[in-house]
RNA sequence: GCCCCGGUAGCUCAGGGGAUAGAGCGACGGCCUCCUAAGCCGUAGGUCCCAGGUUCGAAUCCUGGUCGGGGCACCA
């Protein structure tokens, strides 16, 4: 409907061009949007405003005459100008009807688009550190994936949604060293818990499995491990120094198998975590495979091919200040180990060359100064940096009440998704994530996140969808039958305001999908999901829909079935379910 | 010092060139012999952080401040 109103306004200005004789000029770009007030009709454009200048007329008079130009649209009931030069459009009643069996005809396909036209899409989202459970700012990152994947799939992408597991690297080393230690306490040797090492409570259960498996055979002093590090260093050179050591007491086998059953447990709870929560992925991709498969090496001799690449202070460079970086950034380290950069610079490369056209990545905002290197080494590989898209996501605050809930790092223990998602559940966690823009700071209120009451917005949104279930039930109860074809031919019976408000409400879902999608904006989804609910509650209090009328009543459960397959269609993207009775 | 994000009602936040600035919570007052009151209706509540600028028009764009959060590794 609003892209018939574009195009009729273009037709418009078309044919006005034709009349004067003047070739179609460079036109300011027109917008056709929601009225915000009833007053002003269903749809508002700026056309005559934004072209007054250019045309050296009055706006109304501009106004006027597209009006006069309009081709005929048998949906609109009037076209008039309004306050300084707005052009308001009036939908017919009937215009407004026609979405009900419009709704019901593609039921959980109501709202799709094809405006991402089949684009093959990669999400890459959350991808924490194997390292440790995932704390509630992987939450936040989990459900604005979750939900912008989502949407992006109504909104016509072809998305792929993917974690990049980082199993390679010096923290996973650091993880398996404290597996080790852990272990060894409970072998009864006594030391002082390194700092620097993992701390947490959770790598406990893993050492005690690992001393399950494997008794006391990789029970051996660490004391060797400890032994001369200098006190003055820094705890990261020294802890560089305990790792190597451990690798060299165990021996490469032993390592690596602590390694692997950290892994292992650690990553299997994040992925059950995850799942939990309904977020799903279609592929892991690890860090360790593409450095084995040799892409890793293969990708800094290219870069190295196409010059990119200098020695310097015994490490290797890549010049990313020629693609717009604020500083060179190293590859591998003087003592031959390649960063963590290295790796990414190859998977973000594989990305393009698995056939991806873009790439988007939800990152938390303490990693925005990381983009402008991975876009140079794009650039530097001759790739559109444009196709790379990184979406920051603000921190999260817990709060209890007005009280904010204290988290150490400094321990290692921090408010799990786990807790978070036992604590509040599933809906309200999701539904709290994603209700915000995702560039604004989330303070996280657990006594709202858990109140069953009116406070709660994911209870108001699942009641409306329960209510009409309900109505359902009561329908049968009553011994009535929907006939939904009389239904549908009974729709101007929908006359009451409350069901015209609705209707208008049922008839931007596709806009708000393709909006939010185009802006990769989920809370968009939870705003109007919030509005078609309190829509729907106004509707349902004002006016009885289990009326005696036969063709009354079916009218209004057709209106209220095309309400809950909105709200349910909704739900869906944003990951909550859409329960039949509360 | 440089870079990113934010400052809108008592609180949490939408709106991000256009018509009297909105919602939820909180406060206050109404509505269940009637399909779920987890609902509905109403009232009160605003220096859109400040100062300049651009524009027919600025909460919105630009510049400079200010306050708060984050980032500036041969860590990930």
């Amino acid at each position: 409907m609003k892209r018939q109103i574009q195009n009729d306004i273009a037709a418009a200005l078309a044919r006005i061009a034709a009349d004067s004789g003047s070739s179609a000029t460079a036109l300011p770009e027109i917008t056709v949007e929601r009225a915000r007030d009833d007053q002003h009709g269903d749809y508002a454009s700026n056309a005559a405003l934004a072209l007054a200048r250019a045309l050296r007329r009055k706006p109304r008079e501009i106004a006027e005459a597209i009006i006069a130009s309009l081709p005929s649209n048998p949906n609109l009931a009037r076209v008039e100008v309004a306050g300084p030069g707005f052009i308001n459009f009036f939908l017919t009643p009937a215009a407004h009807q026609a979405l009900i069996p419009a709704i019901l005809g593609v039921a959980e396909n109501y709202g799709r688009s094809d405006l991402g036209a089949g684009r093959r899409t990669l999400v890459e989202f959350v991808s924490a550190n194997p390292t440790g459970p995932l704390h509630i700012g992987h939450g936040r990152g989990a459900a604005y994936g979750a939900t912008l994947s989502n949407l992006l799939a109504v909104a016509g992408h072809d998305v792929t949604r993917e974690y990049y597991v980082n199993d390679a690297g010096r923290q996973m080393d650091i993880l398996t060293l404290s597996i080790w230690l852990r272990y060894l306490e409970l072998c009864g040797r006594g030391f002082v818990f390194p700092d620097g090492a993992y701390r947490g409570e959770y790598v406990r259960p893993v050492a005690a499995k690992l001393f399950a498996e494997v008794a006391h055979e990789f029970d051996l002093d660490p004391a060797a491990c400890f032994a001369g590090l200098p006190a003055a260093a820094d705890a990261d050179a020294n802890l560089d120094n305990m790792i190597g050591r451990a690798r060299a007491r165990l021996g490469a086998q032993r390592f690596e198998r602590v390694w692997r059953l950290g892994l292992d447990d650690i990553l299997g709870d994040i992925r059950d975590d995850l799942s939990q929560f309904g977020v799903h992925y279609d592929n892991w991709y690890s860090e360790h495979s593409l450095t084995q498969s040799g892409r890793v090496d293969a990708c800094i001799a290219r870069l190295e091919a196409s010059g990119d690449l200098y020695r310097k202070d015994g490490a290797l460079w890549f010049r990313s200040t020629a693609h717009g970086d604020e500083k060179d950034r190293v590859v591998v380290r003087e003592n031959g180990q390649r960063t963590y950069f290295a790796s990414d610079i190859a998977y973000h490369l594989g990305k393009f060359e698995r056939g991806f056209e873009r790439a988007i990545d939800v990152w938390g905002a303490d990693h925005h100064g990381y983009i402008a290197r991975v876009r140079a080494a794009l650039a530097a590989q001759k790739l559109d940096p444009a196709a790379f898209e990184v979406l920051l996501v603000q921190f999260a605050t817990l709060y209890r009440g007005s009280e904010r809930v204290q988290m150490s790092t400094r321990s290692g223990e921090f408010v799990t998704l786990r807790e978070l998602r036992n604590e509040v559940g599933n809906d309200a966690a999701r539904f709290f994530y994603v209700t915000r823009r995702p560039e604004q700071h989330l303070d996280f209120d657990l006594e709202l996140a858990k109140s069953h009451t009116s406070d709660n917005p994911v209870y108001y949104i699942q009641y409306a969808h329960a209510r009409v279930c309900s109505l359902m039930r009561q329908l049968k109860e009553k011994g009535f039958v929907f006939d939904q074809p009389q239904a549908l031919a009974n729709l101007e019976r929908l006359a009451e305001e409350q069901e015209r408000t609705l209707l208008v409400s049922l008839g931007r879902y596709p806009e708000v999908i393709e909006d939010a999608a185009r802006a990769r904006e989920p809370h968009q989804v939870c705003f109007y999901l919030r509005d078609l609910a309190h829509a729907f509650h106004t509707c349902y209090n004002a006016h009885q829909i289990l009326v005696a009328d036969p063709s009354l009543r079916n009218a209004r459960v057709a209106l209220a079935l095309g309400t809950r397959q909105v709200i349910a269609n909704g739900l869906a993207v944003i990951g909550v379910s859409a329960p039949e009775s509360m």
